[in-house]
DNA sequence: CATGAATGAGGGTTCATTCAT
DNA sequence: TATGAATGAACCCTCATTCAT
């Protein structure tokens, strides 16, 4: 009851929602959403099943913020990558490293967030820091000033993030190996030159 | 009901399959793999649940079916566009060309497939025939006859493969519109130039 | 699939959607619907958990139905019997006697209903054949034709449904025994009593 | 938090009690005791959960104590209310009063108490004050008095309470409305007709 | 051979109760 | 002593699968 106990007590849930989220995210990441239990995550995770509800109304829920704040983090943190970047080349350049760092650093998460879009990104809100947005952001930059052709914002973000995403995947697969963030130079290569070639005239 | 099953009867066994996997396609592409009941597909295929029974052992088995029949088949169909063709821009144009215009034909199946892949891929059998395969081959090829630089297959494969893919993702969102075919062109461009931008020297 | 097992399947649709409906009563009777589990109901049918579904989306829509139906039949049966009557009089015998002969036919019922009231009254449309619209129907017309005095339709029902419902209730907790219908002309003769006095100028 | 334990620590033992036993017959009376759980009980009283269990073994004898506290407490002011009277007639018209007062006073309590009986009538003590037996006490000194005819005290005890009772949920359900005291005398001259009518020789 | 009612093994969820703090 | 997070036993419900007809 005193500020002791008012800290262990955060402390513990801090620990157990923390334990959960991990569970889940690794489980998820393996399995997929539909794939996993309540069970399995409690059981993963050494928590009970009904400790899960103290933290999250339903399993959809769980799910639902776990993508999101994922989600919504990687565009923050991508805004504010690009933020400190002049220019559409370094723009990219930094935004494939960023990913090609995160997946290295979380391989779990992407792997969850990866198929969790097909059937996730449409509940979720489209933030203004969606990394989508992040991405048509500095892509209509760039088409602003000059530095790419192209009417279309969203097939020039595409191409970017489909060469990332699909190089991850082909990862997760094992058709790639070795750390993603060493190939971030020449993806970004590649994502400039595509975005690009894709606006020139025939 | 014996009206029904009078009609059945008289119902060639591959319409009533091909109706059940029809079905299974489309609500699949909609509400996933495991949104769908095999009630569903049973109610809009207009069969019983137990005649899915007799064509596949399974619900899992349906989906690894529909879903390896598909992979293969754009494998195959993949294959014999690019033996047709000479030289890697000719193979991608092709390529590219082939996935736009199922995109266009058959939204639907795609729209399965996509997500389908992360859970069912590792199932598959990777036949010569994946469509991964087909497209690591011209690029196989294509390194062979130095037509670009490169050392990773897998990379170049991933980007081509990403820059198609997630275009077709953002045309399912919402976020490209009209017809993909008509996008493939610079899609291509955009692939042959990524794949040339991989392999260059810094 | 001929007539014969169209047959057979409706025969055995009616045997375990009864014996559901016969096992739900009865145990609703004695413990209440909140202390009766489907686990419960489906062990007394002799049937699964799952069976029920096929005819009920939910518990709570198979004790609304079950409450629902008896209170519609009761209401129904109750309207037929005072439409053969004459007068105030005539009735509430009537009315009274078929109360009692439903008790003494199928007490279960009556304890389901007695309780189940509280909770599901609110809920059951308020049909034109209520027990208790048919009542008030019978008062309405005895003050419009000056057999009683009384402003209040619904004091006078509340009374008369009182006077047998709680001898109901009496009888279910062992204060009163044997048959009640035998005691339905003196509890005819109370409520009679009882309406008139209501009316009385003090 | 602990503003609010400080608060708690001030308060008086009866007075946490007091709380959670009214916020405890509140939420019994609108949602029934299955429809209400320990939390809703604690958030409307303004403890902790775990509170509530220092003062009752379990939600059940909570109920249980509640509806018993009641049970005998209405009984105990029925009998000191009737031992001021003489006679059948004086008697009932105060025991009937007595009813409709507690009614207008507390319709929660009353609320709670009507489907409630159904439960946990059986399992209350059949105490000398219960309501019940002091409403046959006032029936059995009439029929030896010869105030009124009859040979079955539960019967006509029914008969008394049964108009009372369903007047009353007639009230709640809305089918009757303004103060229920004021219609005590008439629902006295009719449970005293009802009374008398029961025992008559046809 | 098709049918669809029946099964039963889980799945998600609730909640009375406990207990470390 | 009060707290409320954690527990875990049920509970309701879904649905892939089976099988008598």
């Amino acid at each position: 009851m005193s500020e002791y106990s008012f800290t262990m007590s955060l402390m513990r849930v801090t620990e157990v929602k923390e334990k959960a989220e991990r569970a889940a995210i690794d489980l998820f990441a393996v399995r997929g959403i539909d794939g996993v239990s309540i069970a399995d995550i409690a059981a993963a995770a050494g928590i009970s099943q009904g400790a899960l509800y103290r933290y999250y109304r339903s399993k959809d829920e769980l799910a639902r913020h776990l993508f999101g704040e994922a989600y919504k983090q990687t565009g923050t943190q991508l805004r504010a990558m690009v933020e400190h970047e002049q220019g559409f080349e370094a723009g990219v350049k930094a935004m494939i490293m960023h990913f090609c760092r995160l997946y290295d650093q979380d391989a779990a998460l992407f792997r969850f967030m990866l198929p969790a879009q097909h059937e996730l990104l449409p509940v979720v809100t489209d933030d203004q820091n969606a990394p989508v947005a992040v991405i048509e952001g500095v892509v209509r930059d760039a088409i602003n000033a000059d530095e790419i052709n192209g009417t279309d914002v969203g097939a020039v973000a595409a191409t970017i993030m489909g060469i990332v995403l699909q190089t991850a995947l082909f990862h997760i697969y094992g058709r790639i190996t070795g750390q993603l963030s060493e190939q971030a130079p020449s993806l970004a290569r590649a994502a400039i030159a595509a975005s690009r070639a894709l606006g020139e005239v025939r």
